[in-house]
RNA sequence: GUGAGCGUAGCUCAGCUGGUGGCAGCACCGGGUUGUGGCCUCGGAGGUCGUGGGUUCAAGUCCCAUCGCUCACCCCA
């Protein structure tokens, strides 16, 4: 049996990488013009990093992070996220004394080990955004806006959903009051939710059971219970994204998945990706920079995108995003004095910017077109021995199939030159 | 971790109640044009039918196991 890749690990091949990199080019567009700086950080971190962070109760701490013994016999983890290593590397650097707020995004890989399905790899990409050092509700809404941009520019359509979870003055008093309601309905409600009234009873109301959802539907709601200041700040949140005309549902009853999350959380949403119907999400996490040993008080919000799941709805919606690329000049060579000659042409062209392909091999006319051909190449420059008997190559234009002679005496610099005029006043 | 479906050429797939794996389509290579691509035409190359057992005179086909893939649950981007 010949080796094939890790479960849940992908290759993308080349004939995909285009539509990852008009992705990642159009996202990166935005993303400065909303002012923010890429920051590169390792995949391989500290294992407390991510218990720390996402929370040791969650799923992906529990049981989805690659996690192993290092040589020193120090246990690390590939990153399952990249909020937490940018955190870090934020307060290692002392990023805030250089600006109050840093806009910091990165793009990478992640890896948890999951069950791969559709949308869902154990080694995914993600476009991962955050911003540390404000807490005012105009930055959320700025920051949902621009995702909902990233989105919009790529030509895909989503829908946002919004929610605040309450801070750490008013979330306890919620869980108790949704524990409660709960309890009294232990025996109207399915086994998972019985069993999550314990281990995490805000997830509960995520049940995709109808009948727990026919029980739920006057339960305690989490937008009644916020303090006053996170009441505040989510109604400042939402006015924020009406000023910037972005269409928003509230969904009182959205959870997260990592446990640092707090006030506003986002998820945009699809529904023709099968089981996985978030193409991104994030929220604030204003207590997470102290809790990983930053300074306290330090407020941060962001948002991931799966960058899969981009690819597969941009396929599905918007196929001939990305433009094909095509080849200037084929240079056809026939015979081996022709062949010489042509080769150290082909590299003087190249070093004067043309995307420029020949065949080293020398094969037949025909094969050679037809490479030329395939390489949707807009020029064939043709060089046989009748040619060089002339001192000419014969110049032909893919298209309109129309030949010239160009003379091939003196520096190959002029002829150089001639080429490069003629493919630059025919390019499109 | 649980469940279901599926494994035949690089890809998409035929292959009936067991009886010699398909001039199959796409892609690839070459010829038809002693030097001109796309279309057409002819030819070529490409396979341990996922793997290992079992039943049978005979297994791609039936049975068991195993590995892999896919989708779903869970969870998440």
């Amino acid at each position: 049996m010949t080796i094939q890749a890790l479960k849940g690990f992908k290759d993308i091949l080349p004939e995909e990488v285009g539509l990852w990199q008009h992705i990642e080019a159009s996202a990166r567009d935005i993303l400065h013009r909303f002012g923010f700086a890429e920051i590169r950080v390792p995949i391989l971190e500290k294992t407390e990093l991510f218990a720390r962070s996402i929370g040791e109760a969650t799923d992906i701490v529990e049981k989805e992070m690659y996690s192993f013994a290092d040589r020193n016999g120090d246990s690390v983890t590939m990153r399952p996220e990249g909020t937490a290593s940018v955190l870090r590397a934020f307060i290692e650097h002392g990023l805030q004394t250089r600006l109050p707020v840093q806009r910091l995004y990165t793009i990478g890989p992640m890896f948890r080990h999951e069950r791969p399905q559709k949308g869902r790899l154990r080694q995914f990409h993600q476009l991962s955004v955050e911003v540390l050092g404000l807490d005012h509700p105009r930055l959320d809404a700025e920051l949902i806006a621009m995702a909902w941009l990233i989105l919009e520019e790529l030509g895909l359509t989503t829908s946002l959903q919004i929610n605040s979870l309450g801070c750490p003055a008013c979330r306890p008093a919620y869980k108790e009051a949704l524990v409660n309601f709960l309890a009294a309905r232990q025996d109207l409600i399915c086994e998972d939710c019985r069993r999550r009234t314990v281990s995490n009873p805000l997830r509960v109301l995520d049940c995709k059971s109808s009948h727990c959802q026919e029980q739920y539907v006057d339960a305690p709601a989490i937008l009644d219970h916020l303090c006053l200041g996170c009441a505040d700040h989510f109604a400042q949140t939402r006015a924020s994204l009406e000023l910037l005309a972005v269409p928003y549902a509230v969904n009182p009853f959205m959870v997260r998945g990592l446990d640092y999350y707090t006030r506003t959380t986002f998820e945009l949403l699809t529904d023709t990706l099968g089981a996985q119907s978030a193409v991104g999400a994030g929220g604030r996490y204003d207590g997470l920079v102290a809790q990983l040993g930053g300074a306290k008080g330090m407020p941060g919000i962001g948002f991931a995108m799966g960058l899969e799941r981009l690819v597969l709805l941009l396929g599905q919606q918007n196929a001939d995003a990305c433009p094909e690329t095509a080849t200037d000049l084929f240079v056809a060579a026939l015979g081996e004095e022709a062949t010489v000659k042509a080769f150290p042409l082909v590299h003087l062209l190249r070093r004067k910017g043309l995307q420029v392909a020949m065949d080293l091999e020398g094969k037949s006319l025909k094969s050679q077109m037809k490479q030329a051909d395939r390489a949707k190449a807009r020029f064939a420059l043709i060089l046989g021995e009748e040619e060089l008997a002339k001192g000419e190559a014969v110049l032909r234009d893919m298209t309109s199939k129309e030949q010239q002679a160009l003379p091939l005496a003196g520096e190959p610099e002029a002829l150089c030159a001639v080429l490069v005029t003629a493919i630059a006043s025919t390019a499109q």
